[in-house]
DNA sequence: TTTCCTGTTAGTGT
DNA sequence: AACACTAACAGGAA
């Protein structure tokens, strides 16, 4: 699923691979996922070119030449693939590639995305500050100016939430989904259910930690390529075999040997050891 | 065969 | 306001 570090990950590959490329043609199979009238669509993207490759949270967020900025979320299964001319992606693969842009150079940008709950939408450049503000997205995690004392003024104003759901909640700090808010807890040694206002000091410092060392170390890796995601080269991330519970239900704990156990907090599945991350200290 | 479950977030309801 | 729940979807597992 495409996190901070995936969709990162992405963002700077897309930067080396299509910026300076002129957009000829779009072939949109879905149109569910543009978010406006595909005739608008079509004509302020054809014909432009990709100045920039940005990313908040986990939008992506391409400058376009024309005063536009295009918007792009890959949700749960999305993916985007370049491929050089005469490239193809995979057959299984191709009838998920609801939008195709094609570049000048023959070059083509393939936006896959199989449970098709991915969207890309159009703002104007000069209006992204705004949207953005709309939003009300917390702090990008790994920033150096995201430090612990804004953690600790961001956790304080909701002092009955639960650890996990804070964690992914993105108006708190923005990138953290439902893989990395589990490792982030592992490492911490904080239980998923802890009410925000219940932590010690000691765990407030040691998930703030967390945050940087965990998304720092998936990044490096690429990412997970837990389910179905891909980078922009079409290739799985590394980060899968570091995990410590996402996922490892039943399987042995790293650190104790005990079991991975897993429950539900808020219709979302949470995985941790019950040994490593208790409820009460 | 059918039902359940998975991911993110906008939207609705309490 | 602040919280909880669900729909949007396809496909893999039970």
């Amino acid at each position: 699923m495409p996190e901070l570090p995936e969709v990162e990950t992405i963002r700077s590959q897309l930067e080396k691979l299509i910026v300076g490329k002129k957009i000829t043609k779009v072939d949109v199979g879905l149109p569910r996922m543009v978010k406006l009238s595909l005739d608008k669509f079509r004509k302020i993207v054809v014909g432009a070119k990709i100045e920039s490759i940005g990313r908040r949270a986990k939008i992506l967020i391409f400058g376009l030449s024309n005063g536009w900025s295009m918007l792009i979320h890959l949700k749960l299964s999305g993916r985007l693939i370049f491929r050089k001319k005469g490239e193809i992606l995979k057959d299984e693969d191709a009838k998920w590639n609801h939008l195709i842009y094609y570049f000048q150079d023959g070059s083509r940008l393939f936006h896959n995305d199989l449970r098709q709950f991915g969207y890309v939408k159009l703002i104007e450049t000069d209006k992204l500050a705004d949207f953005f503000k709309k939003e009300k997205l917390g702090p990008e995690p790994l920033k150096k100016y995201f430090t612990f004392e804004d953690f600790s003024a961001i956790l304080k104003r909701k002092p009955k939430a639960k650890i996990k759901q804070f964690l992914m909640d993105q108006q708190n700090i923005s990138g953290i989904g439902n893989i990395y808010s589990d490792e982030i807890l592992f490492f911490a040694g904080v239980h998923p259910l802890r009410k925000i206002s219940e932590l010690k000091p000691k765990e407030t410092k040691k998930t703030f930690q967390g945050i940087k060392k965990i998304l720092t170390e998936a990044l490096k890796l690429q990412g997970s390529s837990v389910d179905l995601y891909l980078n922009a080269l079409g290739k799985e991330g590394e980060y899968v075999p570091r995990l410590k519970v996402y996922g490892r239900e039943g399987e042995k704990c790293k650190k104790c040997g005990g079991a991975i156990q897993r429950l539900k907090i808020g219709g979302r599945s949470a995985h941790y050891c019950p040994s490593c991350q208790k409820v009460l200290n």
